[in-house]
DNA sequence: GGCATACTTAACCTTAACGTCAAGGTCAAG
DNA sequence: CTTGACCTTGACGTTAAGGTTAAGTATGCC
C-alpha cells in the first residue's frame, strides 16, 4: 500500500475565511452554534478539512438565500450527524423532501421577481424614450 | 363618464398584515424606513391601496431572498420613486441591470443546491438500504 | 531560544428587525 | 354619544449575527 490519506488537505481557520470571504469570527461562531466540529491540533488549533470547507460553502448558500443559521442548522443536520438510527434518517429524508419544493418554489418565485424587473425595465425605458422626445411628464 | 376610479380598493394595516402574514409593526416599520408612503385618512389612519400592496409582496419576496431592507429599498427605488431626471432613470436601469443578473447568479446557485440535496438524499438512502440489510455501521 | 504571526477563549459591544407595552385617538354600530 | 374594535406614536426590550478587544498560547523560522 502507497502512503496513507491521499486526499486529506488541510486548512487551518483563516485561509478559509480569506477563501471564503468572511470573517474568522463568524467561522468561530458557526462552531459555537453547532455548525461545524473541525478537528483541532494538539495545540488546540482549529483544523479544517475539505468536508468542513464544503459545508461551510453549504452554510453560506444558505445565508445568502435568507435561511438564518437555526434554519440551516436543521437543514445540514441531515448531512452526516444523525447517521445513526433508521428512524433519524428517515426523519432527515422527510426533512430534505419538504426544504428541496421549497427550493424549488423559490426557483420560480426568482424567476418571477426577475421577469417582474424586467417589465419594470421596460418602463424605464419607455419613459426614457418620452423624455428623449419631448411628451411633458 | 361613469364614476371614477375603478380600481382603488383599499386596506387597513392590519388587513394587510394578516393577508401577508406579518405583524402591523413589520409593516409600520418599513414605513419608518422609506419602503413604503400609504395615505392617510383625516384621522390620520393609514390606508393602504393596491399599489402598496404589491409593494409589500415585494419586499417580502426581497427578504426572502436574504436582502436586508436597506438593499430592497434600493431596489425598489426603481419603481416610481425617482422617475424625475433622464439621469435618474438611467441609474436605476444601470442599477437593475446589475440586480437582475445577480438575480440569475442566485438561479443558478439554487439549482446547485437543489442537486447538492439531491446527493445527500440519495446517500440517505442507500444507507437505509445498507441497514435493512444488515451492513453494520 | 527568540521573534513574528497566527491562533485561542472570554467578554463585552453593535446593528437590524422587529416585539411589546403604554397612553391616547378614530370609526362604525347602535 | 357611548362602546368596542382598531389605529396612532413613542419608548424601551429582545434576538440573531456577528465586530472588537484583551490577555494569553502555538507555530514556523532564524
Amino acid at each position: 500500500m502507497p502512503a496513507a490519506t491521499p486526499s486529506t488537505k488541510c486548512f487551518t481557520i483563516s485561509q478559509l475565511a480569506r477563501e471564503l470571504n468572511i470573517s474568522t469570527r463568524s467561522i468561530r461562531y458557526y462552531e459555537e452554534k453547532g455548525l461545524i466540529s473541525p478537528q483541532r491540533t494538539r495545540g488546540n488549533q482549529r483544523v479544517y478539512n475539505r468536508r468542513d470547507r464544503a459545508r461551510l460553502k453549504l452554510i453560506l448558500r444558505g445565508k445568502r438565500f435568507g435561511y438564518n443559521l437555526n434554519e440551516i442548522a436543521e437543514m445540514i443536520g441531515l448531512t452526516d450527524v444523525n447517521m445513526g438510527e433508521t428512524e433519524q434518517i428517515k426523519k432527515s429524508l422527510e426533512y430534505g423532501e419538504k426544504k428541496l419544493s421549497e427550493i424549488r418554489d423559490r426557483i420560480t418565485e426568482l424567476e418571477k421577481l426577475a421577469q417582474e424587473m424586467n417589465t419594470i425595465k421596460g418602463k424605464l425605458q419607455q419613459r426614457l424614450k418620452d423624455i428623449a422626445n419631448g411628451s411633458v411628464p
